[in-house]
RNA sequence: GGACCCAUAGCUCAGUUGGUUAGAGCGUUCGAUUCACAUUCGAAAGGUCAGAGGUUCAAAUCCUCUUGGGUCCACCA
């Protein structure tokens, strides 16, 4: 029965399928839950984690689409107001060393240019990736509503961030402070806590001669002007030195004067049990010097070179200066000896440099009351994590949080409406209500305030930028027009926030913590996390050992289904998965196994006779009616419930061991008899379970599903046919 | 230093709240077929479910410990 001119006299081809069936989609206006025709059950929302818009998609993307798309589809196919809201991120700090990498590549650096240009250039980079990534969103079948996309420097979320700043500022959240941060002498940027790679490494343990004592450091080169010795109040070898008591010492540049101070943190089992402390240049140090009101002076620069604190060493890099200091500390006779230890230092995430801890003005949130909250939201279930053991890491983190650092200083970003005091020792800031433009400075700032109210000296507009998370972590709100827009009202609180496991602290906590803040609402109910995608031995992805899979071209050779399918089968929540080619071609066979499926039906039956109310069943095809059915509402609940890799596993092994290796076998016997009501039953049997199929596997392969429907001479699409259980 | 996860066939992984002979894909071996199938079908080999204890009528699944692998967090100079 089928046309001389029908699809299924050929192989399925899904290159040739794919763009034209996604146009068709498109077109049709249903990625909009707005032009649904069914949306009886409410309102299900998935905000997209919107890429970096500073390259490719890579499989991990297509993990994330393949992931929201098999729910969205699912919960529109269920007959949901469905919005899956699709956006692109500038990405900051991660776009910026991006850009600065390409701009090494041709011999060029980003002080070559003025901030304004920089900003541009980036721009112009970042919207050509931009509009990259959308045409691979788009090849991957994500049913996304277009009409809603957003970036994440739109001027409107752009003001949300603002207000927000503002707001919290008001509400003593938000504090200018002079602490530690972590600073990268490449990147010139100071990095938040978790941007830091702690690695562990030996270095030499110095032990030297501070006037009466032997004290402990792996950095004597910035142990100039140390003028304060720590020690335990109850280390008894050191009970007869008194708080506050003044020791005169030999030092690195003389005879000084030190100060005793008593303070707990201090291990008396480690070196000597006492330290010099380097308030300026040491966490643990700077909290020492702030509890007891000590004073410190900067010894290393922002480029990593000693400045004139450390006299005749001025100017010298770090590694250089320690060797010399170490040289000048034996010829002093001040050092007694040295040892290995093995510590941890931080580096930067992206360029494995150490980092400097130096003490600068910066802007930070203070967590503790927002993250008093994001812990309760999830201890009382109103937002549940996938897979429930995150949860135990989630409130770890929580529990434990420290402020946070979301000072950049770089251009690529969000400019911070504040205005501050040039004088470095002054931490006075203040922060404006104000209307953001794309005039070049890019805030609007009230002129009228031109002296440090602390110090009086001069007031200039803040010329760091947001760390991209702080603006990102408002992403669920800010994209559906808080407050005002009517789709903050429809899709607010979201359903489902689909992410991958390793931002759950730089991106998920702070939504919910910023989220809850702002709005008085939890941002989404249901937090499914994945792992990373790795090639088939396991091995993280990278293009230096060559184990790539291009998610674009591996779906132009084995089709975007077969691709999903493989991402999906198998695949349980919050592990990281091995991808291999071998799997994907074998769901490119079942692609094909199928589109054979459709072939020999239609050959042996006219979808056209299809008759929904047909009841005269025999009793063989009632029983396979029970099988199917009990399946369907097996693999529903399996979809409620997050379980995808079951669900898809489940329809294939229905597809290709039940359905085409048994009961198409038994019809050739059926079809080829003469028994009149056996072929009618069993041809009604076969055309329902074509169209359930089609149904139950489209959000997993929409693609060919699609295409078989269209196929089967239907006027409507698939994918706003009604699921086939309630 | 603290926390978390993992260990199942040669490889990569499933196994939903403990419930008959533990599954899939790929790979291997043997056979059949050109039938809807740029193939497919049938069959086979391959597992003391890391190890040791415990709970239970019943454990891959729950508890404890050990070993091995991985991840996250952390201001001990």
């Amino acid at each position: 029965m089928l046309n001389n001119d029908s699809k299924f006299l050929k192989p399925y081809n899904p290159s040739e399928t794919e763009k034209r069936i996604y146009e068709r989609w498109e077109k049709s206006g249903y990625f909009n839950p707005d032009n649904l025709p069914q949306t009886d059950k409410g309102a299900f929302t998935i905000i997209m984690p919107p890429p970096n818009a500073n390259g490719r998609l890579h499989a991990g993307h297509a993990l994330f689409v393949t992931l929201e798309d098999v729910m969205t589809r699912y919960k529109r196919l269920r007959g949901y107001k469905t919005l899956w809201l699709p956006g692109t991120d500038h990405a900051g700090f991660e776009t910026q060393v991006v850009f600065e990498k390409k701009l090494e590549k041709e011999g060029k650096s980003r002080f070559d240019f003025s901030p304004e240009e920089l900003y541009g250039e980036i721009m112009k980079f970042t919207q050509d990736n931009k509009s990259a990534t959308e045409t691979d969103l788009r090849a991957l079948g994500s049913s996304c509503d277009w009409s809603r996309e957003k970036f994440t420097l739109d001027p409107d979320i752009i003001q949300t961030v603002y207000a927000t700043f503002k707001q919290m500022s008001d509400d003593g959240l938000i504090y200018r402070g002079k602490r530690i941060v972590n600073w990268c002498t490449k990147h010139q940027t100071s990095l938040s806590d978790l941007e830091t790679t702690p690695v562990t490494q030996t270095d030499k343990l110095y032990y030297m001669k501070y006037g009466p004592f032997t004290i402990a450091t792996s950095r004597p080169e910035t142990k100039f002007g140390d003028k304060y010795v720590v020690m335990h109040p109850d280390d008894p070898r050191y009970a007869e030195y008194k708080e506050g008591q003044q020791i005169p010492v030999d030092w690195l540049e003389g005879k000084i004067t030190a100060t005793v101070v008593k303070d707990s943190v201090i291990d008396m089992e480690f070196g000597t049990g006492v330290m010099t402390i380097t308030p300026w240049h040491d966490t643990a140090d700077f909290e020492i010097a702030e509890r007891h009101n000590l004073t410190g002076v900067e010894v290393i620069d922002k480029n990593g070179r000693l400045t004139s604190a450390a006299g005749k060493y001025e100017g010298l890099k770090i590694e250089e200066a320690r060797k010399k200091v170490v040289e000048d500390l034996k010829t002093l006779g001040l050092m007694e000896k040295e040892e290995d230890y093995e510590h941890t230092i931080n580096t930067c995430y992206k360029c494995n440099r150490t980092l400097e801890p130096r003490v600068m003005p910066q802007w930070f949130v203070k967590m503790e009351p927002l993250a008093k909250k994001a812990i309760e939201v999830v201890k009382s279930g109103e937002v549940k994590i996938i897979p429930d053991f995150q949860e135990k890491i989630y409130f770890h983190w929580l529990e434990n949080i420290r402020d946070w650092n979301i000072s950049r200083q770089i251009v690529w970003g969000i400019p911070i409406p504040a205005k501050i005091c040039t004088n470095p020792l002054c931490d006075y800031g203040v922060v404006y209500p104000v209307e953001y433009s794309e005039q070049l400075d890019r805030v609007n700032l009230d002129n009228k305030e031109t002296k440090c109210k602390k110090c009086g000296a001069e007031l200039v507009k803040d010329p760091d930028t947001f760390d991209t998370w702080f603006s990102s972590g408002q992403w669920p709100f800010a994209t559906l027009g808080y407050p005002d827009n009517p789709d903050f009202k429809t899709f607010y609180p979201t359903d489902v926030m689909e992410t991958a496991a390793d931002i759950l602290f730089f991106w998920v906590a702070k939504m919910i913590m910023l989220g809850i803040y702002r709005t008085g609402k939890i941002p989404f109910h249901t937090i499914y996390l994945h792992g990373m995608v790795r090639d088939g031995s396991r091995q993280k992805m990278s293009k230096s050992k060559g184990n790539v899979i291009s998610p674009v071209e591996i779906g132009e050779k084995y089709g975007t289904d077969a691709l999903r399918m493989a991402l999906v089968v198998g695949n349980t929540p919050g592990t990281d998965m091995a991808l291999s080619e071998d799997k994907i071609k074998a769901y490119k066979l079942f692609a094909n196994k199928l589109w054979n499926v459709a072939r020999f039906i239609l050959s042996n039956a006219d979808f056209k006779q299809y008759d929904a109310s047909f009841n005269k069943y025999t009793e063989t095809d009632q029983k396979l009616r029970e099988i199917r059915h009990n399946l369907i509402v097996d693999i529903t609940t399996d979809f409620d419930n997050f379980r995808f890799h079951l669900a898809s596993d489940k329809l294939y092994h229905y597809v290709w061991d039940e359905l085409a290796a048994n009961i198409l076998e038994d019809s050739k016997k059926i079809f080829a008899g003469s028994d009149g009501p056996t072929r009618t039953s069993r041809q009604q049997f076969l055309l329902h379970t074509l169209k359930k199929i089609l149904i139950t596997l489209h959000p997993f392969m929409p693609f060919i599903t699609e295409e078989i429907w269209q196929e089967l001479g239907s006027n409507s699409l698939l994918m706003i046919e009604s699921w086939p259980v309630e």
